[in-house]
DNA sequence: CCAAAGCAAGAGCACTGCTCTCGTGCGCGT
DNA sequence: ACGCGCACGAGAGCAGTGCTCTTGCTTTGG
């Protein structure tokens, strides 16, 4: 017994990753809607309807894929941050981290259209994926706090009603964070996630070719809306 | 003869409408994903193999429905920036373009999500596209374009390298645009498909509430972006 | 030590995209 | 106005898919 769990267990969680990699595998290749199932089994040197004892459907494949690939991303979120040096400004760790996840979709396009280009199951996201989805949210959520905990540069008054759901969401994930900067920020989210997918979906095909230089500028002027920079 | 082409070629051009109409039907309800030429032919009431003389594949099809839904959302953005009144501010025209792009997504999520998702076929977009997939663009263009022939506030500068790519896209495609100006623009009109994106893919979930009232201040911010707003 | 539970395998169903062949009827050019 | 040709629709068929069910074997825990 040198595990703590069963070695059936052991040999399940084995399967269930090998699986997962495989698949992960195909993905990269030929994109999410090539997925087969079939295909997988038969690179694993399994008949397919074994690998319905792990996986119930092919929608719950994917949706594993998916959990992971939100991790993955809000992992190197996290890991941009973290390496920040302590006197770094905020929107210096803000750039860092919208860097940080650029890059992990451009290297991974496939998963990335997994989780940022049209939701391919059913149309309603399971459950599961709802908290590793929050992951590089709560990044970007740490550095505006952490700014304007400081001194912040407040983003222009939205009109009334908006303020009241910046109270609400302020409430929601970062209790001391102005209402005004929270509802800049999650614009500012839903945008940076606008340039990445025009950069990994090629829309920016003959329109950007320095492309990193402008992402890089843009995510500054992002850092910008949500009162990160302080002026000269 | 009572047609400028034959018979033959009318009825063609008329079954092909239909194949689009069905399919589009089928898009609609099922999404992209589920969109079958068999079901499509099965509900036109001819066999599958009948509709192979028509489309040569079922990522013909797709691509098809691709440039009308391009088409479409064109139209919707031309047609809010006509109904403009002569006197409307520029920042007034960018923001009601920017609903009317908003609201054609909300109103079409899986023709939206064929051309602003992940794109489904093979990976590389057939030429076929890019001139319909320019309209909404071309629409911010010309507002950014009067504006600042009249007297605009210029964004931010860009560092050099960015603000030689920003001549070479003024010169594809605005000649007398401010190379800065350009360069904010092509930024405003990604983040605003992200804006969009976020909504009707389902990421604003129990996050924006509000989404009508938080779409709009955006578009303003990425009016003011686009240096549309004045001083006042 | 044996029953129970987990597992792989195979056959099979309904469906998909796509190809090929084969009549037939309609539109077109003469 | 007539007949030829070709575009068209129909059908069978192939390879592949997701998913289910039954059948045995192996492992595991009481």
């Amino acid at each position: 017994m040198n595990t703590v769990q069963g070695a059936r267990a052991r040999a399940r969680a084995e399967v269930t990753a090998a699986i997962k990699d495989e698949a992960r595998r195909q993905l990269a290749a030929d994109g999410a809607a090539k997925l087969s199932l079939r295909a997988v089994a038969r690179e694993l040197g399994m008949v397919s309807s074994a690998l319905y004892r792990y996986f119930p459907s092919r929608d719950d494949l994917l949706t594993a894929l998916i959990v992971d690939a939100y991790d993955a991303v809000g992992e190197a979120a996290e890991e941009a941050l973290a390496q920040q040096r302590p006197d770094a400004s905020p929107a210096a760790r803000w750039t860092a981290v919208c860097r940080a996840v650029r890059t992990w979709a451009l290297a991974h396009p496939h998963e990335y259209a997994l989780i940022y280009g049209s939701p391919v199951p059913g149309y309603t996201a399971p459950e599961a994926t709802v908290v590793p989805a929050s992951r590089v949210g709560l990044v970007l959520i740490s550095i505006a706090r952490d700014a304007h905990l400081g001194k912040g540069v407040a983003p222009p008054k939205p009109p009334a009603r908006l303020l009241a759901e910046g109270e609400r969401m302020a409430a929601d994930f970062a209790p001391d964070l102005p209402p005004a900067v929270a509802v800049a920020l999650v614009a500012a989210w839903a945008q940076l996630f606008g340039l990445i997918s025009f950069e990994a979906f090629g829309q920016f095909h003959r329109v950007v070719e320095e492309r990193e230089a402008f992402f890089t500028h843009a995510a500054e002027q992002l850092a910008r809306a949500v009162g990160l920079v302080l002026p000269a």
